[in-house]
DNA sequence: AAAGGTAAACTACTCGGTGCAGTTTACCTG
DNA sequence: CAGGTAAACTGCACCGAGTAGTTTACCTTT
């Protein structure tokens, strides 16, 4: 059990705040509790919410079933509960200020590495990995957490907004233009990682990536 | 059943071929199989996988379980039967002959404005909402599936290629240039319609959706 | 001693798949 | 065209495995 929160510890943030936070002097209940979660997660993560057995997910965390049951009353509360902590766990969106005297394309490729950064979280690749699957049959679990994904696009709409009232970007619809943006970087360093499992870029690949979209986005819309 | 089929025919292309072949010379057997594929398509569209039931499965087709099971020995046979028949069904890569003599932008619009439809169609739609949540989680199954999807990339890959070596665009890398130009497509076209249950587009914002792909492309590459 | 944890058996179900007896369809023969 | 045969379809009962969730009776931490 001492591994498994280990391995929790060492790459998902909001299990890291709770540890650093309590330090050692985590009660044995609150304990469990992380382990269960823990193990939820690489249970709904691998099989999927159906695929995902009850049975197995508590011999995983090293906990009995019906411990299980007492900390969280269902399947489908659980797997909620999964969801709305991975939501949170990266809820810093990617803001970026406008800066009015410094160059768009330094100011553009910095939110466009950040959003590099973000997908390439393994914390939102477990929350994409997880979800996806599941409410693409399920819209209404869908809204709550979409909410929290589209978060990350209204910092740059705010930017592209300010740079274009500041007479320096030609747009007329900034969240189109937000989502052209975003959508040039996902092309090459998210959906093919999602789908077809391919290495996520090197770092001097997000460079391109990110220098490249800048470049884009700038040859159609800087003044 | 009759209904059953009906509305296949008229949704889905690789039935109407099958139909129109024959008419109304089908013998049972073969109507009775058309109706199972029919039905095993809905009901892994609305279920996936692992929800759908060969029972709901045999009652949607009007057909005893047992003949579904004597036409295809198991669930996952039938299975990858539906998703090999949708891939198929639009084999028809979008392809693109690059014209030395036109516009480049009048041929680019072309092709964006063809992706654009096959990212509407039914059967694209069906196969990837009964294939993604699936093979997010087996690989094996992606392998073939994605040969087929890629195939729409080749054409546009081949003709930036051309106008490359006509020098009248300023391309290094053809592969990932399409990666961007489909990217920005996708990012108003495919995934939050995928995703997030949107509205396609109406013909007036593809039109808008290609032209700005095209700009911006062209804006970034064009001599 | 109280609160919470544990193992294991148990309920009530669903699902993939099979076996079978009897009916329907397709088709070939006389 | 009548009639028979093989193949296909049907409905139903059934099997075995697995699952969500519960109950029981006992044990551990605080």
């Amino acid at each position: 059990m001492k591994s498994k929160l280990d391995s929790v510890v060492s790459t998902h943030e909001f299990n890291i705040f709770k540890l650093g936070l309590m330090e050692k002097a985590l009660t044995l209940t609150e304990k469990k509790r992380l382990s269960i979660l823990a193990a939820a997660q690489e249970e709904f993560k691998e099989k999927g919410f159906l695929g995902a057995s009850m049975d197995s997910l508590a011999k995983r965390a090293e906990v009995s079933k019906r411990t299980v049951y007492n900390h969280f009353p269902s399947k489908d509360i659980l797997f909620h509960n999964i969801v709305k902590q991975l939501c949170d766990s990266f809820s810093q969106a990617v803001n970026i200020k406008y800066q009015a005297n410094d160059p768009l394309d330094k100011q553009l490729y910095i939110a466009a590495m950040r959003e590099i950064q973000l997908l390439e979280s393994e914390c939102f690749r477990d929350l994409n990995l997880i979800t996806l699957a599941e409410f693409i049959r399920s819209p209404e679990l869908a809204s709550s957490t979409l909410e929290h994904l589209g978060q990350q696009k209204d910092g740059l709409h705010v930017w592209i907004n300010e740079a274009t009232s500041d007479g320096r970007l030609n747009v007329v619809d900034a969240d189109y233009a937000a989502q052209q943006f975003l959508g040039l970087i996902k092309a090459s360093a998210f959906w093919p990682q999602l789908f077809m499992k391919q290495a996520f870029p090197s770092p001097e690949q997000q460079k391109i990536i990110a220098e490249d979209a800048v470049l884009m986005f700038l040859a159609r819309y800087e003044i």
